[in-house]
DNA sequence: GCGTCCAGGTCTACC
DNA sequence: GGTAGACCTGGACGC
């Protein structure tokens, strides 16, 4: 069955630049096709059907989410789907105090220019810490390579290649060497574990009125997750106050800023600082900016 | 084909 | 509080 989704997107949207901002987008159930600009996500919905949602952007402004299961969709599915998406997107975000911070930095102007600022997150907490945690002391690869191992020992099926991300549920109730994902696991499974038994609300962190350090403090007691990863959660959170230094964005300032000599984290904090609360944010724009896509070639 | 290194860090024991 | 060493995994690289 397949059903069509229109969603008017915010003026400020850049559907493409937003997948290609980050390699969220290539972590299972996330996938992507460069040559059609097309973001899929296989999701379980509230009711238990099982879907594929690809969202490519035909028109300006409009966002065209193509729905493939195997049952019939309702209303109330579709209406799912249409929150999901908003969600991982970040259409409710407003970065209009960011544009307007770098309207002062000649140099940043490019960011409004493109409407660049956002990034993919998942529809859960829990799918974004575990994805932290399989991101640390390995690369990239290995990464892509864990996320969809998880998908497809411990997902729902859709199809051969298209499995959803493992319930809090599915996760506590496996063994380490069912996991896979190394000497992460147990810690994978502790953390499912303390969810599913109400010990930890990590869903609850997306509407915290907790001050960022303070939360920051409560994220760094999951087992796995150090300094980098909590930074790292806590920008898929909305909150950009830490960098999230990594061996990547340390080499990749030494080139673009250092002309090759390695600076310490105090100089990179303190090249960043004058960003106030955006400076995480503004440390990735800065470090990725080659890969943005520049306004008018978005389809 | 095999061994070694290392990658988008973290934990723990020890001082 | 600071630091060294261990830790899963798999791709890249040298031999």
């Amino acid at each position: 069955m397949k059903r069509d989704i229109h969603l008017t997107v915010p003026g400020d949207f850049n559907f493409w630049n937003t997948v290609w901002s980050s390699g969220w987008c290539g972590l299972a159930p996330f996938s992507f096709d460069e040559e059609r600009r097309a973001l899929s996500r296989v999701q379980r919905l509230a009711s238990g059907k099982i879907v594929n949602a690809t969202m490519m952007e035909r028109r300006k402004g409009v966002l065209t989410i193509r729905v493939e299961s195997r049952e019939e969709l309702g209303e109330a599915d579709a209406e799912e789907v249409e929150e999901v998406v908003e969600g991982c997107l970040r259409l409710d975000e407003d970065l209009s105090s960011l544009y307007a911070l770098l309207g002062g930095y000649p140099e940043f102007s490019w960011v409004e220019e493109t409407c660049a600022g956002r990034t993919i997150r998942s529809p859960t907490v829990f799918e974004d810490v575990v994805k932290t945690i399989c991101s640390t002391n390995c690369s990239w690869a290995l990464t892509k390579a864990v996320a969809g191992r998880l998908c497809r020992r411990l997902g729902e099926r859709l199809s051969e290649e298209h499995y959803t991300f493992p319930t809090p549920a599915r996760m506590a109730s496996k063994t380490e060497e069912f996991v896979r994902a190394g000497y992460r696991s147990p810690y994978l499974i502790e953390l499912a574990r303390r969810v599913v038994g109400g010990a930890l609300d990590v869903e609850a962190w997306r509407d915290s009125p907790l001050d960022s350090a303070v939360l920051k403090r409560e994220i760094m007691g999951i087992k796995g997750v150090g300094d980098y990863a909590a930074d790292q959660i806590l920008k898929l959170l909305g909150r950009y106050d830490f960098l999230a230094l990594d061996s990547w964005l340390r080499r990749r300032f030494s080139q673009i800023h250092g002309e090759g000599v390695k600076g310490s984290d105090g100089e990179i904090e303190g090249f960043y600082a004058p960003f106030g609360r955006w400076r995480g944010l503004v440390l990735w724009l800065d470090m990725t900016r080659e890969f943005q896509i520049p306004k008018g070639r978005e389809s």
